[in-house]
DNA sequence: AGCACGCCGACT
DNA sequence: GTCGGCGTGCTC
């Protein structure tokens, strides 16, 4: 007898190991390995993923069989198998949630549980649970506890029944398609019988007499001028039967036209060289290809995926977030053709299900996507690009918090391949690794064709508000009335991590906020509310002020919205183009903006962070950056290097065809050396001034960092909790390890709920993994007191 | 997670 | 004396 070690799809401690399983007769030799299945746990049923086939039982309790199977193949190979267990323990996650997170979105199930009435009656009787509805999902956290006692009351009674759904989202769509029945030989007699005037039934013999034996798609075949009604005749008439086919959704909107490799100068040349030696010897080196804005690491990367190609393998190239536009997947199909798929947060649940299909099935042999492409089901990986390295959307903000980074290093180190590291503004970490030898070290010193890099200009705010209370500079100003004059374009950027604009009344202070969380609401224009960024609390726009009824209560602080309208105030005739999480929410908004702004259909580009990066725009002569310091007010010891990082980055996109530009930054730290170095783009000062505050600080990469979050309804009970973990943490940990805090967060209550931190920094702690995995054994015990707790193996930041 | 079981306070 | 609160433990 076969026996499942199953993964059920329940994340806690307790059910983080296989639960044992019996394949029944019928699926015996069927279930494999990756594969996911339906099961009975406990009175409900739920998935699981498969991880092994066994003999044996490790429980000696009564097994259950397995109930049916959700894959008819896996959907997770062996490599990722392996991969998601390296992680889980990596990480301090569960092993369902790493695999839940190799799967594309729309592949994830749910454990969905349906009531449905058996008794008419007992749907106008219980309106809270049925609203009125026959058929309705169970959803626990809305339901009151005598609505749940009911429920399982009436379930015992019969008057409902309960339905498990475990749904998958996302499918392939069929769609009606004609399959030809006709030999060649049989067209012409057909045709004679064919009226003259017939022109649709004409149309479909031609078509199949050219491709005898396939199957078209119903729109393709009306699309070539055969109508329906020609089709109803050619069915009946036995020419073709009607049947379905899939139809592979396509995310590409645009064809491209083919591109050839580009001539390479001597430094990218060597680049290339060192890469391919590695790929073809299977070589597992970490390479960090150090190049500034222009340089040309992207066709680096093109040639050095056309190498693993050659060599019969696959390649995985990684991209940022926002970067991830038509312009860098246009420069990769163009030379790559139908062999690229892309994954990435814009596609539609299908578009990524049918992208993930063709990677699985091995159609797709080069994929380019953000974070969680990391995962991409290739075989035979020849090659794993990251393209700008440092960016922090490569770290996974929530649970299994990996960095991508390192799951590419681990892929790369099973399938004996290279890794490519791209950046112009390395991330410390990867540059000291470099400096000693641990990553192979390449530099693009150049930019191609010799570009002149932007002349940079730095603005004292702080000299600049005495004067007058304007978000534009006079410098600012003025250089954008120049620049409209002459017809180019404009890129401005806010820098608005933690700055968005509140409301305040004028007269006696009072600030509107959240009731749920520590933190002051946010001003939405477009939709005339309130929010709350943490919880998702809204609430209208006060007139006037709730606390002292002045009418004197008006915006702070500038959000896109804000300088947009000041930017149109002030140049009337510019045309302006807003990119921020608003006006890019609808699908396909933020590409129709790019495309907009690409064909100079307007002459002012402004946003946050999303358009700083990886956008070329040969016609932007001005790049203005309004608050360049706002993040270097965070107390972050990463705030530093992410403010120099955005700065260079945004000069970058400035005069890169032949005309020189210009950059302007707004700041009230002029003098801040993040600030300083970014003007002269000196990465090489920045990387040894930086160095020299994290050795001091103790601080990434000197240190190893781990953070300890946790959370209770109570302040009390989350201090002194944390306060026990801490005691616990010295006993186990050595006298060297640095142990900060429990201090409370930055924004201590979020949706009623307290929230405490410790920061662990050590160098060498072979107790503390251990240590850790203990804390979240026991914390199972105390999360019945309330208290929750979070493990952030070397987090992004200490807040 | 979600359900059952079991042990202590306010009530028909 | 019971009903029901939630603290604890188990699910192959």
């Amino acid at each position: 007898m076969q026996i499942a070690q199953v993964i059920v799809d329940i994340p806690t401690r307790q059910t983080n190991n296989p639960y044992s399983y019996l394949i029944p007769d019928y699926l015996t030799d069927q279930v494999v390995p990756g594969m996911r299945v339906a099961v009975s746990f406990g009175n409900r049923k739920i998935t699981g993923f498969v991880v092994a086939i066994t003999d044996k039982a490790a429980f000696d309790g009564k097994l259950k069989p397995i109930d049916s199977l959700i894959d008819l193949a896996p959907v997770i190979n062996k490599e990722l198998l392996q991969l998601a267990t390296w992680m889980a323990d990596k990480t301090y996650s569960f092993k369902i949630s790493c695999l839940q997170t190799m799967l594309p979105g729309g592949m994830r199930t749910k454990n969905q549980k349906r009531l449905i009435a058996t008794e008419d009656s007992v749907v106008a009787a219980y309106p809270k649970i049925f609203h009125g509805q026959h058929e309705v999902d169970y959803n626990r956290q809305s339901l009151d506890n005598q609505s749940v006692t009911k429920v399982l009351e009436l379930e015992r009674q019969g008057k409902i029944r309960v339905e498990y759904n475990l749904t998958k989202h996302a499918r392939p769509i069929m769609m009606k398609a004609y399959q030809a029945m006709l030999k060649p030989d049989q067209i012409s007699g057909e045709l004679a019988g064919v009226r003259k005037n017939a022109n649709g039934q004409i149309r479909l013999l031609d078509i199949l007499r050219q491709h005898p034996g396939e199957t078209f798609l119903q729109s393709k075949l009306t699309a070539a001028g055969v109508t329906t009604s020609a089709l109803k005749t050619g069915e009946q008439k036995g020419w073709v039967k009607a049947t379905l086919k899939r139809h592979v959704r396509n995310p590409f909107l645009r064809p491209v036209a083919h591109t050839t490799p580009l001539h390479l100068n001597a430094d990218q040349q060597k680049a290339v060289d060192q890469i391919n030696i590695d790929v073809s010897d299977r070589k597992n080196d970490v390479f960090l290809l150090e190049g500034v804005t222009g340089s040309g690491k992207t066709e680096v990367y093109l040639q050095s995926i056309a190498h693993a190609l050659e060599t019969g393998r696959t390649a995985l190239m990684l991209v940022p977030e926002i970067t991830l536009t038509p312009q860098i997947v246009g420069r990769i199909r163009s030379r790559f053709g139908d062999q690229v798929a892309m994954l990435h947060s814009a596609l539609s649940n299908g578009e990524r299900y049918d992208e993930w299909q063709r990677i699985n099935s091995g159609q797709a042999k080069v994929v380019v996507g953000v974070r969680s492409a990391v995962f991409a089901p290739l075989d035979n990986i020849g090659l794993i690009i990251i393209d700008e390295e440092h960016d922090s959307s490569y770290k996974q903000a929530d649970n299994p918090r990996y960095q991508t980074r390192d799951v590419a290093k681990w892929r790369a180190a099973y399938n004996h391949c290279p890794v490519v590291l791209g950046s112009a503004t390395p991330s410390l970490e990867s540059r000291a690794r470099a400096m000693k030898g641990v990553y192979r070290f390449l530099t693009l010193p150049e930019r191609i064709n010799h570009h002149a890099l932007p002349h940079v200009s730095i603005v004292d705010m702080k000299t600049e508000m005495a004067q007058h209370q304007s978000i534009l500079s006079n410098q600012l100003a003025n250089a954008i009335s120049d620049r409209l004059e002459k017809h180019e374009q404009i890129i401005l950027l806010l820098n608005r991590r933690g700055y968005s604009s509140f409301l305040m009344c004028r007269d006696c202070g009072y600030v509107p906020k959240c009731p749920n969380c520590d933190i002051s609401l946010t001003v939405h224009k477009d939709t005339h509310t309130l929010d709350c960024h943490y919880c998702g609390h809204k609430e209208p726009i006060p007139s006037v002020c709730p606390q002292c009824h002045s009418k004197r209560i008006r915006f702070y602080g500038v959000g896109s919205q804000q300088l947009e309208e000041q930017v149109r105030n002030q140049f009337p005739t510019a045309r302006v183009l807003r990119m921020d999480v608003d006006t890019t929410r609808r699908k396909g908004s933020h590409e129709a903006i790019i495309d907009k702004f690409g064909a100079h259909k307007a002459d002012i580009l402004l946003g946050t962070q999303m358009i700083a990066k990886g956008l070329d725009f040969p016609e932007v002569t001005l790049v203005g950056v309004l608050n360049a310091d706002s993040a270097l007010q965070f107390p972050d010891f990463r705030s530093s290097e992410r403010t120099f990082q955005l700065l260079t980055q945004v000069s970058g996109r400035s005069g890169r065809a032949d005309k020189v530009g210009g950059v302007i930054i707004q700041t009230f730290n002029p003098d801040h050396y993040a600030i300083q170095l970014a003007k002269t783009q000196d990465y090489e000062r920045f990387y040894a001034t930086e160095m020299r505050v994290r050795h001091d600080g103790k601080y990434p990469p000197y240190y190893f960092t781990v953070k300890l979050t946790g959370n209770s309804p109570s302040e009390n009970q989350t201090a002194s909790e944390m306060f026990g973990i801490l005691t616990f943490l010295k006993d186990n940990l050595s006298k060297q390890a640095i142990i900060l805090g429990p201090t409370p967060k930055a924004i201590t209550r979020i949706n009623n709920q307290y929230y405490y931190q410790i920061i662990i920094k050590y160098r060498k702690e072979p107790n503390l993994k251990k240590t850790l995995d203990q804390i979240l054994v026991d914390s199972q015990k105390k999360q019945r007191h309330g208290l929750q707790i979070a493990i952030d193996n070397e987090p992004l930041d200490f807040m």
